[in-house]
DNA sequence: TTTGTATTTAGAATCATTCTAACTCTTGAC
DNA sequence: GTCAAGAGTTAGAATGATTCTAAATACAAA
């Protein structure tokens, strides 16, 4: 899980979006850097207050369109947890999600999905696979384990 | 992955429903029939569907009410692919699925999720996981190669 | 400039699911 | 057996997340 830059200049924002088609935008800038800056997974509408914080008209629809638009040029990945609202990460290295039923966290995890692929049956080709994992975070297992022991 | 009985006396499922406070229903029976009958991961609409036309008074709200009882009770599992509706199983055996882009179809896949476990981080404690692959089954592999090689 | 295309916007529409309230069926106490 | 209480079923309304639509706006190339 290398850590990426804090913030991807501008100019790479351009090159990536030019190279699929579409154009650099202030609120495609806005909504990739709400991402870079807080790396919590949240979901659209979570996105869209941090961005509305900045920017007051930008609305949901463009919301979605700009997720979209950077989940297509590689910047950024969709995250399905729960069967709730989608979440978003811009770790694009190959890892999973653990998401914490204490402190409702979603966590990376060094997991690679490509560690699976050995265990496919033969023939079978994979072109994406997502792993979620669910429980305690080490924080939450520890106060847990504290509070049960205490009463 | 063991192959469950082709059919779960009901008995079976009586004692499973009580264990967990329910009562045994023609519906929850039917709705588990219809799973056990075809094991290709059907969504809640197709089970209200297949559903009907055996017991044709069976409502949506019921065969939700249902596939909820027979998962509290352990005898099925709810399978989430894309962010589409959700999906039944009753293979209650550890496996992940495999969701096949060219026909659609759901596989079951031996990898236990327990085999996740030696990648958490130290204190992480699991309590659910999921692992969803997508790509193409070996079937529409051979068919897609066999396309592009023609050409 | 002009013109065509991409993007944004608000709100409507959609889809899966959950909720609500009325009705029905079981079960257990008498 | 009768009856009340609690489960379960039902249709339809409500919800939540997302996508669609149509009009307005902004760009980019000619």
């Amino acid at each position: 899980m290398k850590s990426e830059r804090a913030t991807l200049p501008d100019r790479e924002l351009n090159d990536r979006l030019a190279a699929s088609g579409l154009r650099f935008t202030a609120q495609r800038q806005q909504v990739l850097a709400v991402l870079l800056k807080r790396r919590d997974h949240p979901t659209a509408e979570e996105v869209f207050i941090r961005a509305k914080s900045q920017m007051p008209d930008i609305s949901m629809a463009t919301v979605y369109n700009c997720l979209d638009a950077l989940t297509q040029c590689g910047l950024v990945r969709q995250v399905h947890m729960d069967r709730g609202a989608a979440r978003y990460c811009p770790n694009m290295s190959d890892h999973s999600h653990f998401r914490c039923e204490g402190c409702g966290r979603v966590h990376d995890i060094d997991l690679a999905s490509e560690a699976l692929r050995p265990h496919l049956p033969r023939g079978f080709q994979v072109s994406h696979s997502e792993v979620s994992l669910h429980g305690l975070c080490a924080d939450c297992a520890r106060n847990s384990a504290a509070r049960s022991s205490a009463k």
